[in-house]
RNA sequence: GACCCGUUGGUCAAGUUGGUUAAGACACCAGCCUUUCACGCUGGUAACGUGGGUCCGAAUCCCGCACGGGUCACCA
């Protein structure tokens, strides 16, 4: 890289983040950390009649939440590019400027057309088999008929004059040589809205020129504006960025685009975050949604991302969703993750009240520190088996009420009857004056000795206790499910369980 | 419809200059471990859309076809 190296994420406010959202931010992450560069955070702000309330700070606080951090934006302005939302940009008339230097070269013009008359333009053109395209009807308008226009009080958008027959190439990170005819590109375009906006084709080249972004990295669906983006930058005489068009996240189910109307698969990644799933976790499955690293390594940490990523393999071919393999990704990751961090974690999936689960637990009015204790002690039990936080707190809520549940003592029936009874209440005699604190070795000890006691061992000992104490006969290790009750509740389970006898 | 892009096992996905026993992961199955479940470990089944070329040799290059997708806004 001979210049420094600039990237930027450029979202527009018009909804919360998603998954391809962050697959976008990710990428340029990965870009600008990898090649020591700078990551730049613009806010494409000018369709107003989209932008979403919060949408804006929804996405920034969950970006950060991912871990994909920039190094400018909104609130980290760089005097020489400020401002970054492009509202603000326009009021200072940064893309006037060059709207007005284009219709003085005779490189854009105004047009009078209304919106009724360019839908029925392009349904005419439909219905004669033709691509929907601007016929550039105003190009050569008279001084009469703009003077007529303007007499109606019809306000013009601009629209940029594409030069025919022109062949835009480009080598794309991602796809290789890509060429388009200017004579395919739908006709001239608009470049400024009747409202004073630039449009997103304008805005961007204008942006990221003025920023000096080198490398501009944004999903595949660009891919058909990349020619009329760089119809602008050679019409105002600048070097276009190197482009890389990032593959498309699929939706297996559908084999289509990942759809904000498909059901099946979360989106948001707020939705990740409330389900359980690690911000680490999210971050190296994004990674791996268009690109992959060499070798055959699956789980990466940002910074082995950051190390590894090399644009040119990123990937052609559409990436496709696969929510079985995040499951396993995550899992390995709640495997590895410090026991008292996951507590934290969970905690504050606990106060932020935003899934089912979480508000049963913190229905159960205990305090911080009693809650804390609970879901400590399933971790212990859980961590390597679960997929998500979520399930870890199904477990403990079903711990912390086990005395509400019907258990189902059926399966006692299958062992010996007098047996059965030894154990139980040997093991009700062991435990009754234990402290709260027993750990799960205590408990195999006394589990053990009762066993010899009673002359009862393998699953004739174990089976039943699986019963009385998780309601089925297959249990995790049932003595660290012990440690997770306090010994009261354990003696009231078992005298339950004497009673179904 | 036009223009671009893609097509490797059930799923995801390596295979940058043609020569590989065509990686790896998930899922699945089996065995081991375990009181059981899960975890873990070991092993296994399984793939180059199709038809033509070029070549000693094609998953890799060329052409056609099929299928899938993306884009054709005063949205980004």
């Amino acid at each position: 890289m001979d210049k420094k190296v600039r990237v930027r994420y450029a979202p527009s406010p018009t909804g919360f983040l998603h998954i391809g959202n962050a697959q976008s931010a990710l990428f340029n992450y990965l870009f600008a950390k990898h090649f020591g560069g700078t990551m730049v955070l613009r806010i494409e702000d000018t369709d107003l009649a989209r932008n979403v309330e919060h949408g804006e700070e929804s996405q920034m606080k969950y970006l950060h939440w991912l871990g994909i951090d920039w190094d400018e934006g909104p609130d980290k302005p760089n005097p020489k590019y400020a401002p970054y939302h492009q509202t603000e940009r326009n009021k200072k008339g940064i893309y006037k400027k060059y709207i007005d230097q284009l219709i003085s070269e005779g490189k854009a013009y105004y047009d009078y057309a209304t919106e009724d008359e360019l839908q029925q333009m392009r349904e005419e053109q439909k219905k004669n088999g033709e691509a929907p395209h601007y016929d550039g009807r105003w190009y050569h308008a008279s001084e009469e008929d703009i003077a007529a226009a303007k007499a109606k009080g019809i306000k013009p958008s601009v629209r940029f004059h594409l030069p025919k027959n022109h062949t835009y190439e480009w080598n794309d990170w991602a796809l290789g040589k890509v060429e388009f005819n200017s004579d395919n590109l739908g006709g001239d375009f608009i470049i400024e809205k009747n409202n004073g906006m630039p449009t997103y084709n304008f805005a961007v080249v204008v942006d990221d020129h003025l920023m000096e972004i080198t490398d501009t990295l944004r999903g595949a669906d660009h891919i058909a504006n990349t020619p009329k983006q760089m119809a602008i930058y050679e019409a105002l005489g600048w070097e276009h960025p190197h482009f890389c068009h990032i593959s498309l996240i699929f939706n297996p189910a559908t084999g289509k685009k990942l759809s904000k109307r498909d059901k099946n698969t979360l989106q948001f990644i707020s939705e990740y975050h409330r389900e359980g799933y690690l911000k680490e976790a999210i971050f190296n499955f994004i990674a791996f949604l268009g690109w992959s690293p060499k070798g055959e390594q699956e789980i990466y940490s940002k910074e082995a991302l950051i190390k590894a990523y090399d644009p040119h393999r990123m990937s052609k071919s559409p990436a496709f969703f696969d929510q079985k393999k995040l499951d396993w990704i995550n899992a390995q990751y709640i495997k590895k993750t410090d026991v008292n961090d996951l507590v934290d974690r969970i905690m504050v999936l606990i106060h932020e009240q935003e899934t089912e689960i979480a508000k049963k637990l913190n229905g159960l009015g205990y305090s911080d520190d009693q809650m804390k204790d609970v879901i400590l002690r399933t971790v212990h039990v859980h961590q390597h088996d679960v997929n998500k936080l979520t399930e870890i707190m199904e477990h403990a809520y079903f711990y912390a009420t086990v005395l509400d549940h019907d258990m189902d003592y059926s399966g006692l029936k299958d062992f010996d009857h007098d047996d059965t009874l030894k154990v139980l209440q040997g093991l009700k005699d062991a435990v009754k004056d234990q402290p709260d604190d027993t750990d799960p070795q205590t408990y195999l000890n006394l589990i053990k000795q009762v066993g010899k006691d009673v002359a009862v061992k393998g699953r004739n000992l174990y089976f039943p206790l699986n019963i009385t104490f998780y309601g089925h006969s297959s249990a995790p290790q049932i003595n660290e499910i012990m440690a997770i009750y306090h010994p009261a509740t354990i003696v009231k389970l078992l005298d339950k369980a004497i009673a179904a006898l």
